[in-house]
DNA sequence: AAAACTATCGCAATCGTTTCCGAAAACGAA
DNA sequence: TTCGTTTTCGGAAACGATTGCGATAGTTTT
């Protein structure tokens, strides 16, 4: 059996149950618990990020001071101060964000939940999202909520598990219920909406001209003599694709036309949706004239199924887009587009939700219109007269 | 002047320096130190995440039975459990990631480097990472280098704060030199390279076939009639650049063929080195009939510079590409590239870089190749007879 | 029914930093 | 000098979670 590691005493020992499935014993003599590690541990010494205490240990100071110092702080003599910073320096220290995040109980970082990176729009956010928040000395973290509603739920809770100071966030198409968000803002958690936001909860908001998108483009496809236009429309419960909608209902309004219902096609911005709603347009026994697609990249997918189909554009069909892209000005024909300007978006949620985070309490959420251009390219100007150089 | 905040006493106290700014009394009935504060803090108790205390609180027990509970510790009474999950459940606990990492000395968190997030190969090569290390349990933090060395040093200083548990990077062109890396490495810190790699530190590597892609484009080109094949180069440090241009002139060794070192621009990857470049070599004596880009950008830069000149693509000029993106696809003419899979990078990368991280020792760098694929396009197809359907 | 054993839980240390509080040493003016 | 004042630093308690160890109540074995 197993000797005391105190008294080496044999005799004395009995088993004493089970902890974390090794042995227990238990010695008599010494009335002492232990168990039987199979001595493994002669302290390797792993390679090591320096520490404050490293650094007190070389100076025969104590961590608070070398604290002080390395915080600016005034109540250390400069001599000291320099003295712990030439150490630091030579030992390559680098403090330890999560302690300082533990002890100050913020992190400095911001939270960013994103349906897809891979999207143009949302990497263009992301990199103005990415320069605000690093001038500000905040740190992203990103997730992808693929368009699904779950995954987005488990983003926000990783998120708060990171204990994120802020959280940026632009909703799949699938979610249509926000507990999630409201359970955190509840809690306290700074929260800013941008691009695809919600109106349920009371949060700060980032938005482009979506009714005003979608009036201007119908509005210049009807001054071009378009009568039917289609409309590629988003899921139904989608805010932003709603949103367009109504501009080009307004549109219509505007100018007296009415508009056949048989026109709007409800679907998910795929490739495959892209020519379905193209195929049953044009089986319609009253075919459309013109095509407004509220993501720029059905827009794009059209215009080659169209081409293939060896119908004309903009002849026999305009088609305008919302979203820009560099491709849309290089596709034949060139696609007219509401341009959006996803970097000054991120930027602009950037900057609020950092305003939300400095001073929470005095904040008051308000919603942020980015202002959209409506770009006339060569897929939407019938008149041949006209160039767009 | 202010009593003692013990014997309430006025004329014991003198005053007794500052602290933090706020001046600081000394009672000498009580002997007692203390600052004046405007009695402000009634705690406002701040919304608050639940920590494990409040749940211990709640039940009346002790943290550490909770911690038990909530970690399928083996050590705690089945109904004991349930109770603490049913409250952890009601107060929607979650665990402070930073808590447990401190005390774990592991964040399971990943950093990433890269030069830019717009660019659709890296967006790509982080959605293959955030993939694998989602499903592996992992985070991901993202900086960008904006292609400067300083700012991908201090990007690797602000990841090592973050305590990351590992580091995935593509260098900026610029950087020439891997102190930076190099240090972190001899600290424990598992790194992988990829695409951007860099030879002089001993790291697993993810790369991609640089040299056969640009064997296979110039040999296509060779073989079909190209004879004068310019090269746009990156800069020339650039290790993926250069390798691509060794294959290039391999193809020409093959075949025979010398290489005129004229036709070698080296350049950034902006779009008025395309145009400089190409006005470059136009305006030789002996003008190139073929281009080969190093970058599809810059490529799908000069077809539009090229049709502006009316220089009519393929026959009086070819050009092909590395690196695909849709855009080589809807262009006319279309472009020929050697098309790179980044998703399939990002996986590898992650995988290899976890596989770092769970087994530090018995890991041994080795570099893995992702296959690339060449796709034949319009843009480099002398023969109309031959069709690309 | 005593002895041997087990299940279950609390205490306290730990991770690395910050910061409150106390105290000694140095400084300044009377 | 002497005492009020200031500067400078150390000790220790946070922050939230994990875990080794000790302890007790209950259970099984002789």
């Amino acid at each position: 059996m197993t000797p005391c590691i105190k008294c080496g005493n044999v005799e004395s020992i009995v088993r004493s149950g089970f902890i974390r499935g090794k042995q227990r014993m238990f010695c008599k003599a010494c009335n002492l618990y232990f168990t039987v590690t199979p001595h493994n541990h002669p302290a390797p010494k792993k390679p090591h990020q320096t520490t404050i205490i490293d650094i007190a240990k070389v100076l025969g100071i104590s961590p608070s001071t070398v604290s002080r110092a390395l915080n600016n702080s005034t109540e250390i003599n400069e001599n000291t101060r320099k003295e712990i910073l030439r150490v630091a320096n030579e030992l390559d220290y680098r403090p330890n964000f999560l302690a300082q995040s533990l002890n100050r109980g913020e992190t400095h970082t911001i939270g960013v939940i994103i349906p897809d990176i891979q999207r143009p729009f949302f990497a263009g956010v992301l990199a103005g999202i990415q320069k605000v928040a690093t001038e500000a000395g905040y740190r992203v973290m990103i997730c992808q909520s693929n368009e699904s509603h779950h995954t987005e739920t488990l983003n926000v809770q990783a998120l708060v598990t990171s204990r994120v100071d802020g959280l940026l966030i632009s909703h799949s198409k699938e979610t249509t219920s926000f507990e999630h968000v409201k359970l955190q803002l509840k809690k306290g958690l700074p929260i800013v909406h941008f691009d695809r936001v919600c109106n349920e909860v009371e949060t700060a908001k980032v938005i482009q001209e979506d009714f005003f998108g979608g009036f201007a483009l119908t509005e210049h496809m009807l001054l071009q003599g378009y009568k039917r236009i289609a409309v590629f429309a988003g899921p139904t419960d989608l805010l932003i694709s709603k949103a367009r909608i109504d501009g080009y209902k307004a549109a219509h309004e505007k100018y007296g036309i009415a508009i056949d219902e048989a026109l709007v096609y409800h679907g998910s911005f795929s490739r495959d949706e892209s020519v379905k709603a193209l195929n049953y347009w044009l089986g319609l026994p009253q075919k459309p004239d013109g095509i407004f697609t509220i993501h720029y990249a059905n827009g794009i997918e059209m215009i080659m199924a169209l081409k293939e189909k060896n119908i004309s554009i903009p002849e026999e069909i305009g088609i305008v887009a919302f979203g820009d892209e560099l491709i849309a000005s290089l596709i034949e024909p060139s696609l007219t587009v509401f341009h959006q300007f996803p970097f000054k978006i991120g930027e602009t949620a950037a900057n609020i939700l950092i305003e939300n985070i400095i001073n929470p309490d005095s904040f008051i959420p308000y919603t942020t219109v980015i202002q959209g251009e409506l770009i006339i390219r060569k897929s939407s100007l019938k008149t041949n007269n006209q160039t767009t150089i």
